[in-house]
DNA sequence: CAGTGGTCTAGACCACACC
DNA sequence: GTGTGGTCTAGACCACTGT
């Protein structure tokens, strides 16, 4: 993977980004750049484009290519979830705390009509329902409940679904999630909200709530997740272009 | 804008696939494409690309580029405020409600620390600080603190502040907002916020917090939305790539 | 006018899926 | 092996910025 041309060229620039090598703030134009790392300007456009989608330099017609100056000042804001890579569990913040698992519980039902539709199901296709809390170092953060329909993992088991799911299609199946449509939400807490996450009646819960997809573009899993109000925290970089 | 051939393509083909042109959800590969359409394949691999990042379609190597089944069911899930236009206004749903905009304050200010780093400010800048209550139909829905330097709208007005600023700009200054970096995250809700929002002691806000950059790049508002609960629905499309 | 990013092309070769 | 998307190149021409 990191052997690609415009990865190779893309993280070298970042790294000179993020050392400071260039305090004017000004990247040198992509003629240049074409010219001495040896390749061509298209390939050099690519990784431009992807640190520019990243938020990390503006590219001006005309004028050149610049670096974000609020990327540099990097204990602040600027840590986006929007591309990095995720594991549900990683994508919070966990500052060295081991994150757990408490399996809830763990059953399969027959989907109801918005559930099939989402997750693009036929008739008697069966779901696998499984609600977990989550920990971090013993301290409950996220009430998660997920539907995955049987027959993508039919072998499932309670073992399995008590540690990370993600991790398990990836090595033992080669299957990797890579793509979510998520709506990100607030709610006032409900009474097993205030119980499992240790919430007062006036604190609310975050909710996350969306299909995840596999790489070639099955949804393999509809998941709600309702987190304690202090963990939710959704960073991200858009761009509108229309 | 639209004259681009890549954009020509990308409105072509999402056209078709929404009026259902392809049945069995699979598109043309890219060399028939290139053909039909008399354009060269890579500019049949950005229109295709596009339609990825936008999670309209996924592109499996060797087997083909398929339409993701629930961009179709289109009354459900899928409709994402990652890939669209804004206007802040706007991008909240507003089924055919009048927004309106009532204005709570407006004053210059000496910028704190946090502030002045996060608009990349020097010392001795000022900012305006900008408090609006926003409605849909007379019904209040959020309270946005903005703060914008006076070095780069030293013009602004208590009129220009009770409409879109954003519009303004556009309009009299042809600079457009593009880009922005946002946290979104849940807090209970104040006094202040259950007063001007007509919410109960138990119901939250969900906050928006972050920078809004000119195209040029240049950070021009920091922004604090605290909205009413039942209005937050921030929609997102991630693909997670490393 | 020179400098810089944006668009587009034509074509080579690679990597993966499926038969 | 054939088909399909992915990477990469070399080069032409356009559009915008700034002097």
């Amino acid at each position: 993977m990191a052997d690609l041309v415009y990865r190779q060229l893309l993280s070298t620039l970042k790294k000179q980004i993020v050392a400071g090598d260039y305090p004017n703030l000004k990247l040198p134009d992509e003629r240049s750049l074409s010219e001495q790392y040896q390749v061509s300007r298209s390939t050099v456009k690519r990784a431009l484009s992807i640190l520019a989608d990243q938020g990390i330099v503006f590219k001006k017609r005309g004028s050149g290519t610049f670096i974000n100056p609020l990327y540099l000042k990097n204990d602040s804001v600027f840590h986006y979830n929007n591309g990095s890579n995720l594991g549900v569990t990683d994508s919070f913040q966990m500052n060295g705390r081991k994150p757990g698992i408490s399996l809830l519980n763990f059953e399969v039902i027959r989907p109801q009509a918005e559930l099939k539709r989402d997750l693009f199901l036929k008739n008697d296709d069966f779901v696998y329902e499984i609600k977990r809390l989550r920990l971090f170092d013993d301290e409950p953060f996220m009430i998660e409940t997920g539907y995955i329909p049987i027959k993508i993992v039919p072998e499932l088991s309670r073992k399995i679904v008590s540690g990370s799911i993600f991790n398990y299609l990836q090595n033992e199946k080669n299957q990797t999630v890579t793509k979510s449509y998520l709506t990100v939400s607030a709610e006032p807490s409900t009474a097993e909200d205030q119980e499992k996450l240790h919430l007062k009646a006036n604190e609310p819960v975050g909710v996350m709530a969306g299909v995840f997809f596999l790489d070639d573009g099955t949804p393999f899993e509809y998941s709600r997740m309702r987190l304690h109000y202090k963990y939710m925290k959704y960073n991200t970089f858009v761009t509108l272009d229309d």
